[in-house]
RNA sequence: GGCCCGGUGGUCAAGCGGUUAAGACACCGCCCUUUCACGGCGGUAACACGAGUUCGAUUCUCGUCCGGGUCACCA
């Protein structure tokens, strides 16, 4: 059997949709799963919709991914140009020798009367039957033409789908979709069946949306005489809307493109774990898989056929899985932008804030929220030194306040292990639960009830002068309510 | 509306004629504990409906209903 050969065919549209990504991924694994190779193509052909420098943020996401591919417009391979505006003289070749087997036809009419019922009740375009001598004439006179497909009127057409198996369509159902438009470029129909026979691939992947157009590409292979490929439709990716109803997730449902997740705090990795597993499963119940080990357990198989809903609460999830799994060097790394920023002029350890926030977030960006009281004490109601479970109260606070900030000052070593013993000790030593000690003493160097990590941690690593500069600031504020 | 596709807990999903109908996320409870989180344990919750086929249907067939996709000189 031949290699396989799937592709990736974006438009270059300035940023990568999630489903479009998943697309690509699933392009990649058919492929890798088979050793087979993976192909990117860039689909530019309405020119009204050029965006400046939009090829660049695909490559960038393919790279950021971790998905290579094996021949483009960047790296060439033996079927290029791969990029569609550069072999716009072929499509045209093409289109007039269908036109000549009789399987196309030009098309005069305007624009607009589309819009008016331009095509006839069973999608067959009016211009199908004009005579050769018209044709001749129009075409001397340079008007402007479209050449549309000739779909048979009768009959069925049919194919094979490897995840939804069998599909047909009534010939009378299938329009005469435009090839070659007015400006002489081929349509998105067009330019991929010539491509994907030129390119040799052997197995479309693509989202089901095409389902439906799909006949129509059949229609024209055969009128070429071209080996048909493996067609493989993937489910849709669909977001919840506000009333609950589900739809093609699209911008309305927050945010779906690559770049969007990313801003956002979600790792490459985890984004990609999850859209493998939006639509698949592996014969096992695990579901961390890197992109190499998804390579190896990819099966198209068990692709399946129902639209799944994006769920950004599972997406956190896998983030979080990742996060904490990451080396404490390379999370350190990654956590340092969200960190500096919040911590102003106090020059604290980010190592240390970043070993606090590690296992308990599920994106990056979370980070600012939870550490701010390090670059500053916010401003809080000492009503928060009342904690029953802690058995804490104003008074029972300002009394423990007073004692431990004698002891801290007198503390020559300040680290953990040393903080730990002073405030486990005089626990002890006092009879109070660990929490009544604890509890006032968070509350006074933070100013909040929840926090990363205890008192230890945190009087750690604000380091003593702070510390107890903050200790005092509470005590002060306990008797002032006096 | 025509055509196409789908329908297992709130979400992702396993299942492929006989099961106490997995698992994960989310949610709830308990434990751990110096707050939160992590971790551990447990819990609530599903085969859209109706006919067939069959000894037996979540699994097969048909119909109904519901949901989605598609009907561009966009891809």
């Amino acid at each position: 059997m031949d290699k396989i050969r799937t592709r990736f065919a974006p438009s270059p549209t300035g940023y990568m949709h999630i489903g479009n990504l998943r697309t690509a991924l699933y392009e990649y694994l058919i492929a890798k799963s088979q050793g087979g190779d993976f192909i990117l193509r860039i689909e530019d052909t309405d020119r009204s919709r050029y965006v400046e420098g939009a090829e660049e943020v695909i490559y960038s996401t393919l790279k950021a991914v971790g998905l290579r591919h094996d021949e483009g417009p960047d790296i060439g391979g033996n079927y290029g140009p791969y990029i569609q505006s550069e072999r716009r003289g072929e499509y045209l070749t093409y289109a007039k020798k269908l036109v000549e087997k009789g399987d196309a036809y030009y098309c005069f009419c305007e624009k607009s009367d589309t819009d008016e019922g331009h095509l006839e009740s069973g999608h067959k375009d009016i211009c199908r039957n004009l005579g050769e001598i018209e044709i001749k004439e129009n075409l001397k006179a340079h008007k402007s033409y479209v050449i549309r497909q000739k779909t048979p009127e009768y009959g069925i057409t049919k194919f094979d789908d490897l995840v939804f198996g069998e599909v047909k369509i009534e010939n009378k159902e299938i329009e005469d979709q435009i090839l070659i438009k007015s400006d002489g470029y081929p349509t998105y129909n067009f330019a991929n069946v010539i491509d994907d026979h030129e390119m040799h691939i052997t197995h479309v992947v693509r989202g089901s949306e095409y389902l439906s157009s799909t006949p129509k590409y059949n229609l024209l292979y055969e009128s070429f005489g071209w080996e048909k490929p493996t067609y493989i439709h993937l489910p849709l990716i669909m977001g919840k809307n506000e009333d609950g109803s589900v739809s093609k997730l699209s911008k309305r449902h927050g945010a779906v493109s690559f770049e969007d997740l990313i801003k956002m705090g979600y790792l490459p990795e985890a984004i990609i774990n999850y859209i493998a597993f939006l639509g698949w499963c592996p014969e096992s119940n695990r579901e961390i898989f890197s992109l190499r080990e998804l390579e190896h357990e990819f099966s198209a198989k068990r692709i399946s056929k129902s639209p799944a809903v994006f769920d950004y609460k599972k997406l956190d999830w896998f983030n979080s899985e990742y996060i904490k799994s990451k080396p404490t060097k390379e999370f350190v790394e990654l956590a340092k932008p969200y960190i500096v920023p919040v911590l102003g002029d106090m020059k604290l350890s980010v190592e240390k804030i970043s070993m606090l926030l590690q296992n308990r977030i599920s994106k990056l960006s979370e980070i600012p929220d939870l550490i701010d009281f390090f670059g500053q004490l916010p401003i809080y109601g000492t009503e928060l030194f009342i904690n029953k479970k802690s058995k804490t109260d104003k008074e029972i606070s300002e009394n423990v306040l007073k004692e431990i900030k004698e002891k801290l000052s007198e503390l020559e070593t300040w680290n953990y292990d040393s903080l730990h013993d002073l405030l486990i000790d005089y626990a002890k030593k006092n009879e109070l639960k660990n929490g009544t000690v604890m509890w006032p003493v968070r509350i006074a160097i933070s100013g909040k009830t929840t926090t990363p990590g205890g008192a230890i941690e945190i009087l750690e690593i604000l380091g003593k002068d702070e510390s107890l500069s903050r200790i005092d600031k509470a005590i002060s504020l306990l008797k002032g309510e006096k």
